[in-house]
DNA sequence: TAGATTGTTAATCGATTAACAATC
DNA sequence: TAGATTGTTAATCGATTAACAATC
């Protein structure tokens, strides 16, 4: 891996999805691969894969193609998936239970250690073998847990008090799924997840797609 | 409404937070709102906020700022939210259970309208007062119900197949969860949600900032 | 060697930032 | 009018695409 390397916002983006398709090859058995291969499953055109790959090392054999291992075993170093975070999320209601079953924590170099909610219902339940804790016990648990990345879905006006209380506890990796602006420290990384752009997104191409002439539906709001 | 606009894909990228943002303000008794302001509440740059703006109208007075609700109406006419997008979710795992209740479809301009799984324990029960259906019946529920919007939240190996029925049923609009390349036909609109790479995005920024120098934890695949 | 494919440099494209004239 | 704030044009920045030399 390059020394002092500095790597595109864009590459940093992609860099996943190189990971997970990597993965995706090694299972299917194979050792080497081309940027054409890559672009063709990923939808990316090889000149981008290669760009990107050469911005943080030399993995490509010329005339040859990838090293499927190697190259799978510098992605993840670069982006940090050797180095087992521990995560906790906080609330759980519908979106935290799910986030709490349906993510691959561990094939994100992940293990998550600890689950938060105030309420006296959830409190004392159990996911995945983690017993839900009262976010009254937040730094203890960090402390103790070794707490490295908190995940945010409690209501938007809960949001920012949370990461307050994250942050105060010394954690320095926030993913966010409130739709709020939320403010951390100098130093801590917050990566906001809006779950609900992508729709607008489709909305917006379907509208264009298909012209209302007939405005046969009416209005929501106005 | 400026005619053939053209909006560049970042700003269309921002228009889902400007409406957000303006709902709240509207919310909050404020009739005129400048860019500056709006800037403060998003973290976007009050230069950056005029030029999406711009790009597709004339909505504010100069010396004086913009008028939320008409630019509210303006922005949500832009996003197609004024079109009331009938919406089905098709399968019910973790994930697409937890975006059945979750998701504020209303606010979006969306109303879900069906639901989708092919497991017997699973068809029969409603959501939010939706039934499930299963998937054998989804062109008729379709026609019927006039969808416009499939949303796939099924295990990757199912992606294309319900990709393949959706179009084939004439729903030109899909919002995707699975992390395969998923292909459509030409004028269907996909958008692809990836859940995971925000949290590794998360791991990339955390590991540059602390550096593993003592090692301490097991590397998790090698 | 010949064919293939990388890594890199240059050219293009698109998006953001800066500056300021227009005007409320 | 003076102060404020937009809308637009020009300058900068960053990312993608194209081309090709290097080399396996």
């Amino acid at each position: 891996m390059k020394d002092n390397i500095v790597i595109s916002k864009a590459t940093i983006d992609r860099l996943p999805l190189y990971f997970r398709t990597l993965k995706q090859a090694e299972g299917e058995g194979i050792t080497i691969i081309s940027s054409e291969e890559l672009g063709r499953r990923l939808g990316i055109t090889p000149e981008q894969i290669r760009k990107d790959f050469a911005s943080f090392g030399d993995f490509g054999k010329k005339g040859v193609g990838y090293f499927v291992k190697e190259l799978l075993r510098n992605v993840g170093e670069i982006l940090g998936l050797h180095r087992n975070w521990n995560i906790a999320i906080v609330g759980v209601g519908h979106l935290g239970w799910a986030l709490a079953n349906y993510i691959n924590f561990e094939g994100l170099g992940c293990n998550l250690r600890a689950i938060f909610d105030i309420s006296p219902d959830i409190v004392g339940r159990s996911i995945k073998g983690i017993v839900i804790d009262h976010f009254d016990h937040l730094e203890a648990i960090t402390a103790e847990r070794n707490i490295h990345i908190g995940v945010i879905t409690v209501p938007n006006n809960r949001a920012q008090a949370v990461a307050d209380r994250l942050t105060a506890a010394g954690i320095k990796g926030i993913w966010n799924f409130a739709t709020v602006k939320v403010r951390v420290p100098e130093g801590t990384c917050l990566v906001n997840e809006d779950l609900s752009t992508g729709l607008s997104s489709v909305s917006y191409y379907l509208a264009r797609q298909m012209p209302d002439e007939k405005n046969e539906n009416v209005p929501f709001f106005g």
